[in-house]
DNA sequence: GATTAGCATTCTTGAGTCCAGAGTGCTAAA
DNA sequence: TTTAGCACTCTGGACTCAAGAATGCTAATC
């Protein structure tokens, strides 16, 4: 679909300008309007001839015959390739966003309260995914009797993520002590799969020669004290009513509405999408490849990260009608502001 | 509204014929269709006069002239009233549950899946609040040193609830273990909000003669370790998007779903109708008193507990064209099973 | 050769009309 | 007390119609 001859100084100029009045009207636009708001005085005809070029090329798509030209998911992409990055944010924005995130230092708070940002100053989606992964380095774990069958189990990354978890146990604390510094002084800065695999070799190795100590690490790790999966994950949507003016069509407003309640589906996506190698936001144009009830939307996130860590990810999803500029710039300053806020404690 | 005549037999037999019926169609329901369904042969005309009664009556509404007619808040009171409560859940349900809420001993964890579970079977939204509010009782506090400025607060309340949280300090861990031990021993037991009182009279006596330990608890005290506030709930909402089928408005689902995404309002709402003392499932016709946006709206709650001890709320929201048999079976299951299944380990 | 004016043509959208269908209320008969 | 009959009301879908917005093409113009 890409194709065609390279797009020369006019083309960009009215490909552009297409997008920008697509995105603040909705509406198909036509060769009239833009000649109207042409800063060159080119007539109808000539931008009419420009954008035929254009549809052939595949930046554009007609839904019928006598309607205007709806810019395509390549034409977003040129046009967000070409944005300046420029832009700073609003002076209410950056307001917004000091007031809610400051003096924050649990990076779940924080995470929590930036979904609910970046939804209310993008009008979309707020997305953000704190990763608990078997990736994560474990930091500690604690572990405490609680009644009589009950352990509360506390497990901690380096990432500063905390997982809690009651299970269902009979030990003395005694024994729950031993076996937390058992962990602690073996695996502190392993990685969960990496602990999870030595522990469990482990406790098969030594099975014929249990202790106490082994016998109570294995019930607390067979309960799942020392859970890392993917399902582990922590994460936050907020401002999905945000979508209900944009989707005219009720079946797939509701298919919409309930991929996102899919926590696991959105953990994916972000996870697919967003590498945590690269450095600055990202634009992800045509999220059905990923979810076909995502047909016509758009992501644009960025890793959260606390010097070298990543400690997940934040994003913003919408429409393809997105004011990527403004988004964009929201979803950086946000990620620096993470690392800035988190990083000051360390 | 609710005056008029006692209803006798007739007008309660088809009282009930019509609400049932636009609970399964949705359409205003006129006199002929009610008399075809009718067991016993009535014509129209004399359906047509009972209704007539029942809509001076206050329990019938009529949308226009040449419409059916639709059941009025009264009629919905009326209805449940007279339901015999005795149905029982379907194998196919009861999989489902027992399915997805086995073997659980987390208070939390259960809480998140049952609401899902909820709005699987009702088809509409399932809303859980783990009370974290200031009337708990304390269990017991952990601190632990993470980096260089971080501290992390655990705090257990006896009804198994674990909240977590960083926070920014600088004190060593043997300062930590000690105030740990100190709030530990002095207010296991007591509730949050005495406590709190408690130990913020006795920093403000004892500020002439602070030592070592009264420093650590203060500091501890000022950034939040020991908060238990409303905001400290944990509210789970889930299967928001089975209302867009319901609401045909545009705007008014926008608000409708606006309204969920404000876990506040949503605790609120459960603390205003569904008081603990209450054993059994609670049905609340007509929430638009407490929330504008929910007109036309029900609540079906039970308070869940362990024991006698209430650890939070079970509920649906759905239009009041719910099916409310099968939703206050489902929930009232739900609420057993939840006393039941973390009975065991206690 | 690039640009533009002109024009026939296509397609959407909203307004207006019409009619069948469903339901009501009332009166009079059973 | 119940029911049949009937005039009347209101909604909603089908249809038509005209205005408006765009387009593509051809021919004239710079």
């Amino acid at each position: 679909m890409p194709s065609g001859p390279p797009i020369g100084e006019r083309e960009r100029e009215i490909l552009t300008a297409i997008v920008e009045t697509f995105i603040a009207t909705g509406d198909p636009v036509g060769s009239r309007t833009l000649a109207r708001s042409n800063r060159e005085g080119l007539s109808p005809a000539t931008i009419r001839n420009v954008m035929a070029d254009l549809a052939d090329a595949g930046y554009l798509e007609q839904p019928h015959t006598s309607a205007g030209r709806v810019p395509s998911s390549e034409a977003y992409r040129y046009y967000v390739e070409q944005l300046t990055g420029k832009a700073s944010l609003s002076q209410e924005d950056q307001g917004i966003i000091q007031d809610s995130l400051h003096g924050i230092s649990d990076v779940q708070e924080f995470m929590e309260r930036t979904s609910h940002v970046l939804s209310l100053i993008s009008h979309n989606v707020g997305i953000t995914v704190a990763v608990g992964g078997p990736k994560n380095a474990l930091e500690h774990v604690y572990f405490s009797r609680l009644g009589d069958q009950k352990v509360l189990a506390v497990l901690v990354t380096r990432a500063g993520l905390v997982r809690d978890r009651v299970l269902r146990l009979d030990l003395p604390q005694a024994d729950l002590d031993a076996a937390a510094r058992f962990i602690n002084e073996n695996f502190r800065g392993w990685t969960m799969e990496a602990m999870r695999t030595e522990l469990s070799r482990r406790l098969e190795q030594e099975r014929s020669e249990y202790d106490r100590l082994m016998t109570s690490v294995e019930q607390l790790y067979r309960q799942g004290a020392l859970a890392a999966d993917e399902t582990a994950q922590v994460v936050f949507v907020e401002g999905a009513s945000n979508l209900v003016t944009g989707e005219q069509d009720r079946q797939r407003l509701q298919e919409l509405l309930h991929t996102l309640e899919e926590k696991q589906k959105i953990v994916e996506l972000l996870g697919a999408y967003l590498d945590a190698k690269q450095e600055a936001v990202r634009v992800v144009i045509g999220l059905d490849e990923a979810l076909p009830s995502m047909r016509n939307f758009v992501l644009i996130g960025a890793p959260a990260r606390v010097g070298d860590d990543v400690m997940g990810s934040l994003a913003v999803i919408g429409p393809t009608r997105i004011d990527y500029q403004h988004t964009m710039t929201a979803v950086s300053y946000i990620a620096r502001l993470f690392d800035k806020i988190l990083n000051e404690s360390e």
